[in-house]
DNA sequence: TGGCTATTTGGCAAAATAGCCAAGTAAATA
DNA sequence: TATTTACTTGGCTATTTTGCCAAATAGCCA
């Protein structure tokens, strides 16, 4: 793998990894039905503001949301409506895993 | 977030987390094309065998790939064709982000 | 101005991940 | 059976990621 190949999947692994985490995975998924502040993130999530808040860089370095601050407040948004399909395949993969499962006992 | 959902975005995280590697990124994209085996993969990765073969143990675990062993060879197999669409996705954001920064230096 | 609320940042320790080498396993072949 | 080839696993170190607390920043209001 060359240099610049190499480059292109690290570009797009920043973005995937910036994913895969239980919680910014949540804050998505919040924010794909409404754009929310910090403290609501904070309270749904139940841990520290410090680490939500953290996760949400992680998620806005990416290019994944988008702040806007009002007030003392923060508003969080989805930038990428696309990550509805980004789920749909995730939970495909989990359907499938589970029915191999089944036909692994079933045998 | 209670016990079931924290679950939930843990199953789903593990998924992505198994792609957020760029090794593994650009193995799914070559098995997306066609079916490959350990010392090909190996040979265009450019890495240690053991360390590709790590890799596809993440992958095969994920559910994302299975493999088929023939002979000596094991040949890795993609599971789901719709990450298709979720590297359609990361290519959007990416693609986004781009944007974004031209409209900033143009201002 | 001073205090209050909302959020970010610094710093640190614990946990997870990555990649290499060496050793082990397994099928094919001499 | 001994050897070779293809791969996996163990073990180790280096690096990255997490998440909390404490401290800093920023806007709002008395």
């Amino acid at each position: 793998m060359d240099e610049k190949k190499r480059v292109k999947y690290e570009m797009r692994s920043g973005i995937i990894k910036a994913m895969a985490h239980p919680t910014r995975l949540f804050i998505v998924d919040e924010l794909a039905k409404q754009t929310r502040c910090v403290c609501e993130l904070t309270e749904m999530v139940g841990a520290d503001i410090s680490t939500v808040s953290k996760h949400l860089t992680i998620l806005r370095q990416a290019g994944i949301v988008q702040d806007d601050k009002r007030g003392t407040q923060v508003f969080y948004t989805l930038r990428c409506p696309c990550v509805r399909q980004f789920f749909d395949c995730v939970e495909a993969v989990l359907k499938s895993n589970a029915q191999e499962q089944m036909e692994m006992v079933n045998e």
